[in-house]
DNA sequence: GCCGATTTGTCCGTATGTATC
DNA sequence: CGATACATACGGACAAATCGG
């Protein structure tokens, strides 16, 4: 698979960046200056920079420069970001995962459901609630609702290791987009039972609804994470208030 | 202020996403189309486009055509989103707001803080803590710092209107960007004389650093929302995986 | 303050690739 | 296969902001 030429430079110029190639604060080559290392053209070069602000990496100012803004976080916490799995996230943290499957069956969606989880009244949904743990601390337990017709082949052995792979590589399905909400929610018992809440009385929860590229919502999960060990990073931009 | 065309457009194209004007979960025009009806370039159709996809509006798909995946939110909850002002977000989540100014006072950075805030040790900071109220209902306690040498003459009487008001159209300086995280914490002392935490013992907090567009860092901040008003929406898009 | 050089921001027209139908 | 639609890339043009002389 050929990847995108300004995807190329968009990685490249992340990894000067936090290999500290380039001064912290200071400027970067000029867009000119850079599409002619790159041999590209200068909208090719803009592509990859937007991509960069939009993670916080660099501050382009008009008629000034791009500033490299980029400061390493350093956290000792569990960072989300993206849609990722649970395999990809611990493997980006350093982390060792290890994944236990609490429940697996099959449900048909009610009105309630229907209204919390966006997937319509009778659909046939395959409900899984799967422990994680990182370094042999149960942090997470994360409840997902499936698609059954989407998913047919999806079994408690495939739920222990990443459903993610099984979707892309086994079926060629392709993941889109992920609305996602964080909220904060009472603890419940079941929470209790299977996390030490270090006297916390409530979860991070991050409830999402996951849309193939068909634009067909095949998923909507609940990941309830241990308060003390929750981040959430985000890099946001200022746009001019309507006049 | 003319306002860029790709601007217009996303402007427009969201507004009819939101009052309906494209059937949900069909496609839009195609591109082609669209940069015909608005009497432009296919680029400046895909800039806005591009946008509205960031935001979970649409959902491109190669070869196919552009799917409306808008679906309205509908929650009674305060829900915050880009960087914005306290005011800007009761105005758009439609409420009531109002603040009370719980301490004002000069102070300089040590070394403790300044790894957590990112300002310099030694620098002055002005230290405000405010109370925001939602159709009178205590709901968050803000603490900020502004390096006081960029905010010489804000006063309390200032802090206790729009801080950002002040900033942008009295000093006509420019807010850019902002690194937030978000994680739980237990409630303290001050929470709890302040707000009626209806029995939760914990904050959502939302920590933010400020750039304005030099590239300095202006303002830190510590939101700290009452558990059960506090959502945070978001729309991520899956990235294939590196090779 | 003005002018010119530099740099980013916006927009266009075109060409080509790739996926879908 | 061809038509359609989105994805990438290029080169050029002009605007707007900044900076130095």
């Amino acid at each position: 698979m050929p990847r995108a030429k300004f995807d190329e430079i968009y990685r490249d110029l992340k990894l000067r960046i936090e290999n500290d190639e380039y001064p912290q604060g200071e400027l970067l080559p000029s867009e000119n200056e850079l599409a002619a290392t790159y041999e590209c053209s200068r909208n090719t070069v803009r592509r990859a920079m937007a991509q960069l602000a939009s993670e916080g990496y660099v501050q382009p100012m008009h008629g000034r420069g791009v500033r490299n803004i980029y400061s390493p976080t350093g956290g000792a916490t569990f960072i989300i970001g993206g849609i990722e799995s649970f395999k990809e996230s611990a493997v980006r943290n350093q982390r060792n995962a290890s994944t236990q499957v609490l429940r697996f069956e099959e449900m048909t969606v009610d009105a309630r459901f229907s209204e919390k989880s966006g997937f319509e009244i009778g659909a046939l949904v395959l409900h899984i609630i799967r422990l994680r743990e990182f370094d042999d601390e149960p942090l997470i337990i994360d409840h997902n609702w499936f698609r059954r017709e989407l998913l047919p082949g999806l079994t408690l052995e495939l739920a222990a290791g990443s459903v993610y792979d099984y979707i892309e590589e086994e079926l060629g399905m392709t993941i889109a987009t992920s609305k996602r909400t964080i909220t904060v929610e009472r603890a419940t018992a079941f929470d209790e039972t299977h996390l030490d809440l270090k006297g916390y009385n409530c979860m991070a929860v991050v409830t999402s609804q996951t849309y193939d590229d068909n634009g067909m919502q095949f998923e909507f999960t609940q990941s309830r994470h241990r308060p003390d060990y929750f981040r959430f990073q985000d890099v946001a931009t200022r746009r001019r208030q309507g006049a």
